[in-house]
DNA sequence: AACATTTGGTTTATAATATAAACTTATTTA
DNA sequence: TAAATAAGTTTATATTATAAACCAAATGTT
């Protein structure tokens, strides 16, 4: 009845990413802080654990002397997000 | 277009529980700590914080010489949930 | 040139959370 | 009478989420 919700997914950061990530290519560090509203600290952390866990890749690199911080999800991240919204269905029916 | 998720709500074993008292016109202890999986100390956790936030009301009573605890989902809590519903939605699409 | 401010982050500290383990009290059962 | 079960509660711990503090480089200001 009430499958188990992966906790990774299952915080509003990082479920914010993962859905914004689901429609676009890909999108850079400031985009996703703006969009979520998030602190960069707290932004910083979670992109940190997605990337660990493998569901999003980041890739940092140069727009002219600015560092860019740049984030597309994996498929095992589309997986996953596909999954947990199977699953939370199971609770908001 | 990310609404906050209420926090009481965004927690497995509590959205768990209002999830099965939104279909339910009460359950008990027992019953719950059954169809949620829960151990009965976390269960019991989760029943107060729902319960000081006005979201379900918690009567304790005798079923022969044996306690009961019995929960029933509030206004309040009804009302929560629904819009937990309108906000996850505009993650998961 | 020198100083302050902004940008794009990361690291660290703290407060809140979820959870299980340990405990309590009473009741059956052997 | 002792052991096991029932129905919870309290306490301890580990994990989390989050913001505050920090850093390095670039840009703007006097």
């Amino acid at each position: 009845m009430f499958k188990e919700l992966d906790p990774l997914l299952h915080s509003q950061l990082r479920l914010a990413v993962i859905s914004l990530l689901m429609s676009l290519e890909e999108a850079d560090f400031v985009f996703l802080r703006e969009k979520t509203g998030a602190t960069a600290g707290n932004l910083s952390v979670q992109l940190e654990k997605l990337s660990e866990a493998g569901y999003i890749e980041v890739a940092k690199s140069f727009l002219g002397k600015r560092p860019r911080t740049t984030c597309r999800i994996t498929a095992q991240g589309q997986k996953a997000f596909e999954e947990y919204i199977e699953a939370i269905k199971g609770y908001i029916g």
